[in-house]
RNA sequence: CGGGGCGUAGCGCAGUCCGGUUAGCGCACCUGCUUUGGGAGCAGGGGGCCGCAGGUUCGAAUCCUGCCGCCCCGACCA
């Protein structure tokens, strides 16, 4: 092991960021804040995107694109919005570059100063509700359901590849519905759509939950969210979906007329989901060895390693194997660079997450078998020619499940209920020499009396947040972890990303 | 926006305190041979405005001044 990365046991934080180096997944980029998606981690995300897409379109929503300027004057109009975006934007002043009378290159034109001012979206609400004012008429334009794919730009002070950079890729669904019920049910049918894709395709477990007014999106009425935990016991919100009740239709006009003839204000949603999940992924599943990935997403499902060189037999044999595989649709990858040994194959491949590898050595061949391994556990077998391909494709099967009851068990295991804050203290500051460097403690289920007060003051003192109120929550007669005051279920605290 | 750290070959670093041959090491890269079932060995080779700009000096990677960039930790946020 020439070149190990660092244990999560040591630095959490410098294993997350040699996994994304050494799998080849993102770079620093040359900006400050932003980062450079390489193809192999820009495949995961195609993977992710080409699901959700689908989803999407079965729940009868369309794509649009809008603009990526949006003039300063439309941020300002819905007052709790501009109010959680503003500290974040970058402002475009200008529309012309020069060169530098005194040498020094090109400089900004003066005299190109735009009239007004455009912000690079942060989010898109303002200048998709100030086109839906045009759009909207009657009943019958609605209900009006669309997404974008698109990159935001946030400008954050601190930055970590993939969990939150200046720039990011996402998606935003935006819609529009004539009854208040309609779009709540829409934002919660967005949630489950969300926490389908998590467990399904990312074998990352959710939590489905509402957020409290203190974390509730800026300008919505209420947040739904899905909650993950980290290997290092700190939550990652994986996704939201927001009930925007009439905010933004009033802030942009947005009215249509009833059945009744009578002028309504419509009722909204948004949601999304960005490359933020590919971090969650890699905290979710990896280990010492490097990336691991579930089958669904990988971009590489089974690779094919030849022992020692690919000879005429090998290759054949790789050649039928990869053909029975791609009949399945698995995305199989020969390594017959003939540049690195048998050795340094494994270890690279297992460094990159692809889940199973298939090892065709002579004496395999004069056996009549491969050697297949799994990424997730290790494990080795040997399987007979035939049924290789039958074999990987069931074992790609294996591997998805195992993933998602490891990492459901490893959450349950780290769900904590106190009833004293003494315990809460204790149970965030837990150091867990067995986990991880900086472990955050998992979720904490406790009792809370409802005020953003107490929310606030539990952080102060904990680092701890409440993520969400899950929403298949029992309703428990208690008392507030800290004001003792009676409360009527328990919500989930933890350290957040 | 505060605290810390780092800019020397594609990557990781030494050298800087105490100025002085031709700036060095590991990995990677190129050529050849031998190897190949868990990160190969030997031999030969290529690659540097030492972050940028000034200054001090006979002489600067090294000292001084200014600037720029990035990373990590904290506050804020997805």
């Amino acid at each position: 092991m020439a070149k190990a990365i660092t244990k999560r046991t040591e630095n959490y934080s410098q294993w997350y960021l040699d996994i994304v180096k050494r799998a080849g997944l993102a770079d620093h980029s040359q900006v400050k804040g932003c980062m450079v998606i390489k193809p192999t981690g820009f495949a995961v995300w195609e993977n992710m995107k080409d699901q959700l897409d689908r989803m999407f379109k079965e729940t009868g929503h369309v794509n649009a694109y809008f603009p990526l300027f949006i003039p300063k004057s439309f941020l300002s109009r819905e007052a709790a919005h501009v109010e959680g975006f503003a500290k974040e934007c970058a402002v475009v002043t200008h529309h012309r570059l020069m060169n530098d009378p005194n040498g020094g290159g090109v400089v900004v034109d003066p005299s190109a100063k735009l009239e007004e001012e455009l912000i690079v979206r942060p989010t898109s609400e303002t200048i998709i509700w100030d086109t839906y004012r045009d759009w909207i008429n009657s009943y019958r334009d609605l209900p009006l359901l669309i997404n974008q794919w698109a990159n935001v730009v946030r400008w954050e002070m601190r930055t970590r590849l993939f969990m939150r950079t200046a720039e990011f890729l996402w998606q935003e669904g935006h819609t529009a519905h004539a009854t208040r019920e309609e779009a709540m049910e829409e934002s919660l049918r967005m949630q489950q759509v969300y926490a389908d894709f998590a467990e399904q395709y990312m074998a990352m477990p959710v939590i489905r939950g509402v957020k409290t007014a203190n974390e509730r999106f800026a300008g919505a009425d209420e947040t739904y969210t899905i909650e993950s935990l980290m290997q290092d016991g700190k939550a990652l919100q994986a996704g939201t979906s927001h009930f925007l009740g009439q905010n933004f239709a009033k802030a942009f006009d947005v009215k249509f007329l009833n059945k009744e003839n009578q002028q309504e204000y419509v009722w909204a949603t948004s949601w999304g989901v960005s490359t933020r999940l590919i971090g969650g992924l890699i905290m979710t599943h990896s280990d010492d060895d490097g990336l691991v990935i579930p089958p669904k997403l990988a971009p590489t499902q089974v690779v094919i390693v030849p022992i020692p060189k690919p000879g005429p037999e090998i290759a054949e044999v790789a050649e039928k194997l990869m053909q029975a595989l791609r009949a399945q649709g698995i995305r199989v990858k020969f390594d017959d660079d003939e540049k690195n040994r048998p050795g340094f194959k494994f270890a690279e491949h297992e460094l990159k997450g692809i889940p199973v590898r298939i090892g065709i050595g002579k004496r395999d061949l004069e056996k009549g078998q491969v050697e297949i391994a799994r990424r997730d556990t290790k494990e080795k077998q040997f399987v007979p020619i035939d049924g290789a391909a039958a074999f990987a494709a069931q074992l790609l099967d294996d591997i998805q499940q195992n993933l998602l009851q490891k990492a459901t068990k490893f959450r349950d295991d780290n769900i904590t209920r106190a009833d004293h804050f003494d315990d809460f203290k204790a149970i965030v500051n837990a150091t867990r020499p067995d986990q991880t460097e900086s472990w955050g403690g998992g979720f904490i289920s406790a009792h809370w009396d409802g005020t953003t007060e107490t929310e606030l003051k539990i952080k102060e003192l904990t680092k701890a947040t409440i993520r969400c109120i899950p929403l298949d929550n029992e309703q428990e007669e208690g008392r507030c972890i800290l004001t003792g005051k009676p409360s009527n279920q328990r919500v989930l605290f933890a350290k957040a990303y």
